[in-house]
DNA sequence: CCTGAAATGTAGCTTAGGCTACATTCTACA
DNA sequence: TGTAGAATGTAGCCTAAGCTACATTTCAGG
C-alpha cells in the first residue's frame, strides 16, 4: 500500500462504512431532549398540585428558574398537547394523560436518583446530575437500575 | 378545619418556599444540552480525523442524522467558539481546544457506559442511552462512576 | 481537457425556548 | 368600595437547530 492518501475532500464516495446505528443513536438522545421540557413541566405542575392544590404560572417559572412569560408560553404548548388545562387566571391542571406522565416520570426520577447514590455519588450531585440524565434513560436501562437496586 | 381553600390564584405572596436550589437544578440540566451538540460534534469530527485522516461536512451529517446544511451551520458555530478550524471546501479540523475537549468528552463517554454495563444495562442501551446521559455527567458524578468501576 | 456528478456552501423558512416590555385582570386591604 | 400592586397574559424580538431549494466548487473518467 502507498501513502495514507488523505486529501481529496471531494472524490465522490466515502470510503467510511455508513453507520446507521450511529445516526439513529444521536437522533434517540437528540428528541429525548425534546420531551424533557415539558416532562419538567408536567411533574412540577403534579407537585405544586399535591404540595399547593393548585399550580400558578408564577410559581412554575419561580420554580424553573425562566421569565414568568416563557412558562405561559410552554403551558400553551402543555396544552396543545393534551398534557394539562388552564382557563385564564385559573391556574393549570393536568388531564388524565398529565397525570400518567407526571406519575411515570417521578418514579423515574427515583430509580435514577437511589442508582447514583447507591453508585456512591454525593447526594446533592445524584440531585442535581439525575435532573438532567433522567430524561435519557430508555425503559431497558430503568429496569437494569430497578434491578440493580433490588441487589440483582 | 374550613374547606381546603385552594382558589385564589392572585392573591399577592406564594405560600410556598423559593427553592432556588431547584431552579438552579433545572437551569444546570437545561444549559448542559446546549453544550452537548457541540461535544458530539467535536467527538465525531476527532473520530474521523483518527479513522480516516479527515472530517468532511457530508460524513459528519451522515453520522449525526442531520442535513448537510445543518452540519455545515454548527460547524460555523464551532469556529466561531474556537474548537475547529475549517477553510471552504477543505475538510474540518480541530483546535487545541477542540482536541482537548474530545479527549475529555471521549473519555467521559467510557466511563458512562462502562457503568452502565456494570450495573446491567445491555449493551445495545448502555450504548444508546450513554449517548444523551454522558452530557449531563457533572465531574463529580464521573468520578464517582470511576471509583465504583475501580472496584471501590 | 472537459464535463457530469458529488460535495460543499448559501439563503430562507420553521419551531422551540428564551427574553423584555407592555397591557390586562384580579384581589387584598385601606 | 376603590384602588394599588401582584399575577397573568400578549406582542415582539433573539438564538439555536433543523429543513429544503438552489448555487457553486471540485475532481474523476471518458
Amino acid at each position: 500500500m502507498s501513502g495514507v492518501m488523505v486529501e481529496h475532500p471531494l472524490r465522490p464516495a466515502s470510503p467510511l462504512p455508513e453507520e446507521p446505528t450511529q445516526a439513529s443513536r444521536f437522533g434517540k438522545a437528540r428528541s429525548a431532549q425534546s420531551g424533557a421540557l415539558l416532562e419538567d413541566y408536567v411533574e412540577l405542575i403534579s407537585d405544586l398540585l399535591t404540595d399547593a392544590g393548585e399550580a400558578r404560572p408564577t410559581d412554575i417559572a419561580r420554580r424553573l428558574g425562566v421569565a414568568h412569560a416563557t412558562a405561559i408560553k410552554t403551558i400553551g404548548r402543555l396544552k396543545r398537547e393534551g398534557l394539562a388545562v388552564a382557563k385564564p387566571y385559573r391556574g393549570v391542571f393536568l388531564t388524565e394523560a398529565g397525570e400518567r406522565l407526571a406519575a411515570r416520570v417521578r418514579a423515574r426520577h427515583r430509580v435514577v436518583v437511589d442508582l447514583l447514590l447507591a453508585v456512591g455519588v454525593p447526594f446533592e450531585a445524584a440531585e442535581s446530575d439525575a435532573e438532567g440524565i433522567e430524561h435519557h434513560v430508555s425503559e431497558t436501562t430503568l429496569a437494569a437500575f430497578a434491578r440493580f437496586l433490588a441487589q440483582g
